[in-house]
DNA sequence: GCCAATCTATACTTATTAGTCAAGATTACT
DNA sequence: AGTAATCTTGACTAATAAGTATAGATTGGC
């Protein structure tokens, strides 16, 4: 359970993105250094993000990125999703079936029921963060945290 | 952010112990049988469990694992950090530095603080959840996951 | 003492993810 | 048309995680 490259470094390029505000256009070479990574994974990377939907891309000289609807509709629920797929996902207990009472008999398994409640905990922060909230600093953005509603576990970060 | 084979299987090996009661003891090729991997992989991972001191060992001729202290003493939530790690650890930041603004200047970064927000999200199931919790069927763990207080996202799952 | 059943440790192989490279395609400008 | 700046694609290499193999150490029973 970590979050893999391909989610740290795709946020933060779509988050440049966003900096560069609505219809602003970045090349692989101005996001590459902006992020500290090299060109060749960079354009990997917004790849992935082009076929997501979150950005296009312009060829030839003038070329680059841009977002490719406003920040405010980006759900980074979504984002990470394409970029790092699901915690739990269905097919999971399939491809790692035990033999016996617990995870076979896939009717009864308290595990599975663990895993679930982790992925909607996920879900209830990811799903409610667009891209629009992230542009902003640390503090703001920690003040949107605790404003996620219900006395759960959030607050901790009060 | 996927969940790793080590965290997936070493909690089901230990559930199966659970399941085996207070001092209760399996062998490897019991464990290996059960949750249908091989012998050599569920030693490998009996002594991750083992060095997080959350099963004890006995070697030689009646030997076998146990659980080391009382199931409802267990937390899940350690028992995943000793398998498969943090979400995010502290150490992310540093090691996946970009240049400029966003994330180098990490006393300054909405990313990190929604990163920061998930894992929170992730420990308030997770260290709710005793091994005891686990040793009941699918329905009752539903059950049990929704007792988890507070209107938070858990709720999706009624 | 010997043997069989058991765990222990380390090294090895395979699969997956991370990251690089090189050739091609598109566009703007002249 | 020519050229330089740009994205696109697929193949390649490197690093990490998953899983296997093998030799060794401990224990109980005969
Ligand atoms: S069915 Fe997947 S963990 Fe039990
Ligand atoms: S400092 Fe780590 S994501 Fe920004």
């Amino acid at each position: 359970m970590k979050l893999s490259a391909n989610e740290e470094y795709g946020l933060r390029c779509l988050v440049r993105l966003g900096y560069a505000g609505e219809g602003g256009n970045l090349t692989i070479p101005e996001i590459s250094q902006a992020e500290g990574v090299s060109p060749a994974y960079a354009a990997k990377i917004l790849r992935v993000l082009r076929k997501g939907g979150f950005v296009k891309a312009a060829r030839g000289k003038e070329g680059g990125y841009t977002l490719a609807r406003p920040a405010e509709s980006i759900v980074i629920g979504e984002v990470i999703d394409v970029l790092g797929g699901r915690l739990f996902e269905s097919k999971f207990c399939d491809s790692h079936a035990g033999q016996v009472a617990i995870c076979t008999r896939s009717v009864d398994c308290s595990v599975r029921s663990l895993w679930r409640a982790v992925q909607v905990a996920v879900d209830h922060v990811l799903s409610k963060a667009t891209l629009r909230d992230l542009l902003q600093n640390e503090e703001e953005m920690n003040s949107w945290v605790r404003a996620i509603p219900g006395p759960n576990g959030l607050r901790l970060l009060q």
